[in-house]
DNA sequence: TAGGTCAGTTCTTATTTCGAACCAAGTCGG
DNA sequence: CCGACTTGGTTCGAAATAAGAACTGACCTA
């Protein structure tokens, strides 16, 4: 897969490794607990080559880990890394956008705080101000500053 | 932990709508004030038969909304309405991870509080505790059809 | 009238994805 | 030891999707 000189965007590097039907699923089961090869392709009724294929690149882009947890007949679990846990904030979002516009009623599962059992919220809040706002106080710049990109 | 077939996961919801290799980057380009067919086409460098689709499909699931901005040639525009606003969060998750995960040095580009100017963070926060936490602090609960607040 | 733009549609071709079958290592029951 | 079964794959041909190029058609400008 011919991965040019992305554009200077992150979205499009981001879907370089994510952007395709299934490896945003097959990390949503993996948050789920869902480890082992056959637990992911039949809770995604998924295509074992493509199943195969996705692994092994999600492998490969270090977002999971391939582990041996049985010596003798010898198995492997696929893993979250820090990497791959650092999509959480990207699923909630896809997660949240799905109950709050797509579900015909109330949403199908419910992510909490788990210290104090109550519902979590996801928001954009400013290192300056330390105040929480909406998408339309978002601004870009281009580049950080003094970077030399192009 | 079980697992059961997963219908009903707004995940998929979503990825139903957004989930090919062109939305997500249609979507981006529309969050950078893209509006116009040819406009999308060319910085996506995407085939024209394949936007149209794309295009149609986000304005049937409401996500753009078509408006005719010049009535002697007639000529459209593809805007974000409200729903498709709503997605900021996905995409600012998106574009924040492959800032910190993929890119080689700087992120290409920097979004920021409007009103200060200064970088945007993106956090979960608790309804009740209104304290801040990492993807570590999630639990999930099944389907609570918890009253949205007043 | 000629040439250009914008927003498509209609083809043919190339790439992905699918489903079904096959494989291999190990385990269990008899 | 034999055969059935499990996990985790690989290898096929067939089907769905995307790509590319050319064509349409409404308008605008000179």
């Amino acid at each position: 897969m011919a991965t040019e000189p992305v554009k200077g965007c992150s979205i499009q590097a981001s879907l370089d490794v994510l952007g395709d039907r299934w490896t945003i699923l097959i990390l949503r089961d993996a948050f789920r607990g869902v480890r082992r090869f056959d637990e992911f392709r039949r809770d995604l009724d998924i295509a074992r080559p493509v199943l195969t294929e996705r692994l092994k690149r999600l492998v490969e882009h270090d977002v999971l880990a391939r582990h041996l947890y049985c010596d003798r007949p010898p198995r492997h679990e696929y893993r979250l890394t820090t990497k791959g846990i650092a999509l959480s904030p990207t699923l909630v979002a896809l997660m949240r956008w799905g109950d709050e516009w797509l579900s015909d009623g109330a949403a199908p599962t419910v992510l909490v705080h788990e210290a104090c059992d109550h519902p979590l919220d996801q928001q954009f809040v400013c290192w300056e101000c330390n105040e929480t706002f909406t998408p339309h106080d978002i601004a870009s710049r281009p580049g950080t500053p003094a970077a030399p990109r192009s």
